[in-house]
DNA sequence: CATCAAAAGATTGTCGACAATCTCTTCAGG
DNA sequence: CCTGAAGAGATTGTCGACAATCTTTTGATG
């Protein structure tokens, strides 16, 4: 599972409690009410478009409406919501456009990660990388690569090789600001790659050129890779 | 019932009240102090690792905790402040490590922005560009190359190519998250390019690029430019 | 004198209430 | 019947107060 970019060595509470169990009571409630939103809006449990209703969502919640509208400040930041002044709060509108427009920046991005990961990446990561990349080989032959591989373990994969680049700037900008959306176009337009041996294929591809060092090669395999995708994309949806 | 005929048009007051200046009364209190925030801590007048405390600033700002505290939490998502739960927020620290990760991801964005300029940006706007490296000539000339361009100028012409790009994405990842940082940078650390020229004489090779429309040497320029400025960052800083 | 625990103080987190603004409904006039 | 303004209703923006948590001070003990 793709791990969220927050509070990752802290230990959390094992959620044993029953009466109380919808809310970590480590973290603020703000911080609680932000990650369902942000699990439900990705999700589409919340449909894009939809107004954002401060007074219903804290009846539904069972807080006050303060905690409420700091969660829904940083659901702005992520690019979540829209928010206009004195009218509310939107669930962002999707577009083929828009979801284009990320794919440039991934390229460019993860490109670069790619390159940085043939520099920087330990051969114990690689290993690591390796064997989820055996796991995803298996899945794709098992489920006819239909479920698990489609909607989290490529985002998987690709989120290793932006850790592995040592740029805590672009996994910042990667993992908690576009994957999200990334994964929220998933769900709703059900983008299932559609070549997945394929793209297992170009993964052990980039791998490959890690492990050689070969940071030259890990960039442009990755762009590629990327660039396939989004011409995927564009073909099956415009 | 006091004002009925208020309602219709929306009329706003033309800010002529003295003791409400600092505020735009058409956006938020929160947006407001937002901006404020976000302009002190760019500058520098409020050092970086300083702990952000909330009833000072409701003081500072006469305004109530409520609006503050979203205004915070908005600059968290612009990593201008880090945020720990029920200690408070602090001015990020700056270090040389993040400012050169900074210029690994602005080498990777912009080279793709350049790329997509080059494809996409007016010949009005190609000729915009033009007149801009033309004041920027002469600001080098007349004052030494030491204010304008160094703070500001320069950053004119990168956001000039992104918003050419087209993408919008790509101009919320460097606008709204990354300049804020840079500016913040070039305050605190006086990185003046110490190569006005030469980096004035690389612009204009952008420039041609774009105008020739070859999406390929445009990105390659501007990422051996940024390149360059940050192998001058690690000379001069580390 | 150093160490550590308890208490006092200050700060952050949350709540409910009121004010300002927007939105929907109603109704008069053409 | 349509248009548009006035009023009613609902929502967002702001505030002050209280609770929970952290930090500092104090003081007892070895």
């Amino acid at each position: 599972m793709v791990k969220q970019a927050a509070a990752e060595n802290q230990k959390q509470n094992e959620n044993s409690d029953p009466k109380n169990n919808r809310f970590d009571s480590d973290k603020t409630l703000a911080a609680n009410v932000m990650d369902m939103l942000v699990t439900a809006i990705v999700k589409g449990e919340i449909p894009p478009g939809t107004k954002i209703s401060e007074p219903e969502l804290a009846r539904t919640y069972g807080i006050s409406r303060g905690p409420l509208r700091e969660a829904i400040r940083r659901l702005e930041g992520l690019r979540l919501v829209e928010l206009k002044p004195h009218v509310g709060a939107r669930v962002v509108q999707l577009s083929v456009k828009e979801l284009i427009e990320i794919y440039r920046v991934r390229e460019a991005l993860e490109g670069m990660a790619s390159r940085l990961a043939a520099e920087h990446m330990s051969q114990e990561e690689i290993d690591d990388l390796r064997n989820l990349l055996d796991r995803h080989e298996e899945s794709i032959e098992q489920l006819d690569g239909l479920s698990y591989f489609q909607k989290e373990g490529d985002l998987d994969f690709h989120y290793r090789i932006v850790k592995g680049s040592k740029n805590e700037k672009m996994l910042e900008l990667l993992g908690s600001d576009l994957y999200h959306l990334v994964r929220m176009y998933r769900y709703q337009f059900s983008v299932s790659s559609s070549r997945p041996k394929r793209a297992l294929k170009e993964h052990r591809q980039i791998v490959d050129a890690i492990e050689s060092r070969d940071p030259e090669l890990a960039e442009i395999l990755m762009r590629r890779h990327i660039s396939a995708a989004r011409m995927n994309i564009e073909e099956k949806l415009v």
